[in-house]
Formats: structure tokens, C-alpha cells, sequence
DNA sequence: CTTCAATATAGTAATATTGCTATATTGCGA
DNA sequence: TCGCAATATAGCAATATTACTATATTGAAG
């Protein structure tokens, strides 16, 4: 039904999930790369950089942000946006984890 | 219109995005977590552990599968999957390094 | 105050995803 | 061979996602 049953998952399941949607499309992968690249901060060179429409870009950016990979400051008339440190840090060490998982199976 | 725009992006933006793409989902998280700790192989107690009807485990089995996380040789009548190391190694390395981008910046 | 530039939101259309039930497939044992 | 058990596939319905154009919002400059 396009709906998943949200309910029938751990927190942790979920978080992890979550965390994974969020980075599951090309687009907001190329996004984190550039403001990994760029120095931390910047607007809307997306637009430039990546080949899809302003607004279609700010619809990926607020996907970032609602999973708080990324964090926008008002600056003026635009927003800049930069990662977002802390979170990114919990995002790191939970798919570290999740993949440390695999030790000493057969 | 729910089609992405893939030909605009590296061969390591579509990597990482779909590595991430089928993580993306509580069920399957579930079940990579029940074969991280179940000594590796198992066909379908997930029914028993995922509060999902079986054609639909198997399909998220088949997503897994394509995104090469995990790999099923038939045993029998049954399936037993197991995770692909090869390629969990890989997809461990991807995302390191894709987290460990962040660096010095400010 | 008006205008412009930068974003965000509304609205829309197409495709993808999720999940179900019903049905095929396939190997094993009686 | 026949039927059962274990999966997989088909078909369907509902919702989610992606991306567009058009429009609203908001701050700065004149």
C-alpha cells in the first residue's frame, strides 16, 4: 500500500531506516558531498552544480534537514547551510555499528 | 513524477544512494539485523520475527538481494540467505568513507 | 514603499513502493 | 505419482516519492 507498518519495529530499526531513506536518493547524497566539500556552507550553487529545478532541490534540502543531516541558517534573504555536525556524528557511528555487527559468524 | 533523474549523477552518487535506498526500510533493516545474529543463515522464521505476510518478506528478501546485502542458495525446498561479505564489506567501506568526509572544516 | 533576488510552498502528474490475497513453482516424502 | 511445505510471482489497491511550473514569501536595496 506505499505505507509501512511502522509499528511493528524497534526504535533502533527505525532510526536506522530513517537515517537510510533520507541518504537513499542520488540527489541528497550529491548535496552532502558538496557541503562536505564546500567548506561547510552555501545556498543555492546547487542549482548550478546539480541538475534539477530550485524548487525540486529545496525539497531535497528539506529532506536533509528534517533528518538533521544538514541545519540552515537564515543569512539575510538566503539560507546557508551547513552540515549538521552533531547529528551527522550519531549518523556516522550508527551505520558504523549497524555494519560492525558482522564479526565472527562462520 | 517519481522517477530520479539518475543520469545526472557519478557512478558513486548512484552507488551510495542506492546502497542507502535498500537500507531504507524498517523490514529490511529487521532482517539483516535477525541475520547479523542469527550465525548468518536462515530462510523464513522471519515470519515469525517480522510482522509481515511471506510474499512480502520475500519481496524485501529480493531487494536485499539485488543490492547484493545478502545471498540465498537453495536448500531443498527452502531458501537459505545468508549475508553477502563480500559485498557488506564493500558497502561498510562506502559508507565510511562517505561519513568520514567530514574532516577539518570549520 | 516598491522592486528584485532567493527560497519556499502549492498544485499537479507520473512513477515507485509497500503490502495484501491468490496463485504458481519446486523439491521432498509417502 | 500425489500432495505438502516453502517460496516466489501476479495482480491489485493505496500511499509515497520525485519533479515540474506557477506562485507566495521574505529581506535588502533603491
Amino acid at each position: 500500500m506505499g505505507v509501512t507498518k511502522t509499528e511493528a519495529y524497534t526504535e533502533r530499526q527505525l532510526r536506522r531506516a530513517n537515517l537510510c531513506k533520507a541518504l537513499g536518493h542520488p540527489a541528497r547524497i550529491a548535496i552532502l558531498e558538496h557541503l562536505l566539500a564546500a567548506d561547510c556552507c552555501i545556498c543555492q550553487d546547487l542549482t548550478g552544480v546539480i541538475d534539477l529545478s530550485q524548487p525540486t532541490l529545496s525539497r531535497h534540502l528539506l529532506v536533509l534537514r528534517e533528518a538533521g543531516l544538514i541545519c540552515g541558517t537564515v543569512k539575510g534573504n538566503s539560507r546557508s547551510y551547513c552540515i549538521g555536525r552533531e547529528r551527522w556524528e550519531i549518523a556516522r557511528k550508527e551505520m558504523s555499528s549497524f555494519f560492525g555487527e558482522l564479526s565472527a559468524c562462520k
